[in-house]
DNA sequence: GCGTATTGTGAATTTACGTTCACATAGCGG
DNA sequence: CCGCTATGTGAACGTAAATTCACAATACGC
């Protein structure tokens, strides 16, 4: 038989065999068998560690979330000026979708809007502190005098996601064949040309 | 029993039923029982006219497909001007998200990537065709003097596509409460400005 | 009007999953 | 070493959805 674990450590196996389920087959892909296989157990092992599929969705859902905050609070550590920020932080949300194939097609997954309203609502939370953090920083470079004050903080900060949300879905519908990372450079370029005005 | 309706006829009903559907529900949410009670037949009905479910998604790719570069079509006969091109371009583009609402998910929808590999490559190529006809209006403008020429109309183009996408899916997962209109307005004037350039 | 191909119907079938359950077994406190 | 509780297993169950099929009714050519 397998090795009996904790639940606590299950949990954690479980919630990133999901996670890289769904990262190869979207969340419409994601089957309790499959992340069973992954872990090393029999399916119904995996109602054990959790009360159902949907409490393993909200797991993965509370991974992304944090991954993406982490970036986030990590090029603000590393680095207070805004461009430089925002440029790495750029560069860490490309890494980050090259590298978990399906985190876009999440934001957009129909068993999001589909699901349990609570579901909806979390992850509109996770946009919004992301969007509000990138607004933050827009607004520190402008009281700081490096950013164009008649700018709106939070148009900057969608817009900000605008330079990599279109490229992945490009990336991704060509199958890896669009090069994200030169378009992200260029239109880094222009978006940051436009921050600092003429 | 139902009136009975020419092959023709019903492909056309069934495939604006099953739009609706994804309208509503998403392409996770199209189910064949939905689309005949739309039309008002009976499930079974759908096979006299489609080869399968999947046949269908084919048809409401294709119409989406049209929908889109009608849009284009149309403001490019309306006017030879690049920015006002583009403009309406954006405006349209935002009111058939609204009038669609799954229109934005479907471009990312599991059921794209996970489905038939045919099916990826239409939505590959609907989305570069999009894209190359965004492109072309800039180069036109580039050509006339009036938009910056060191700008790569390529990433112009994705750019334009990130002005309305980010927005479109907060607008979702806002369940309507983000004003999208306000944000392209803003959005569209910043990045018109980096057209023209100082 | 008549017959025939076409279209609509309801029931049955199949498949894929999520979930439950009775039972087995491993690890841990005593 | 004993026994209890947590964990793992395989089979079974329920459900939802796509698809098939035998049969019925309609519309169209003659």
């Amino acid at each position: 038989m397998t090795q009996k674990l904790d639940t606590g450590i299950r949990q954690e196996q479980i919630a990133q065999a999901a996670l890289a389920v769904v990262a190869r087959h979207g969340l419409a892909g994601l089957n309790v068998a499959a992340i069973a296989k992954l872990v090393g157990i029999v399916p119904s092992a995996i109602y054990r560690h959790f009360g159902g599929k949907d409490e393993v969705v909200e797991a993965v859902l509370g991974m992304v979330r944090e991954r993406l905050l982490d970036n986030v609070r990590n090029v603000c550590a590393e680095t207070s000026d805004p461009y430089e920020r925002l440029h790495r932080l750029l560069e860490r949300h490309l890494a980050l979708i090259r590298a978990n194939h399906a985190l876009p097609r999440l934001v957009f997954s129909d068993e999001i809007y589909n699901g349990p309203p609570a579901r909806r609502r979390m992850m509109f939370r996770t946009v919004r502190a992301y969007l509000d953090k990138v607004a933050g920083i827009v607004r520190e470079g402008q009281e700081a005098g490096v950013v164009r004050a008649d700018i709106e903080p939070a148009t900057a900060a969608v817009m900000f996601l605008g330079l990599a949300q279109p490229a992945a879905i490009l990336w991704h519908i060509s199958s890896g064949t669009f090069d994200v990372v030169a378009h992200a450079e260029e239109a880094w370029r222009l978006f940051s040309e436009t921050l600092r005005g003429a």
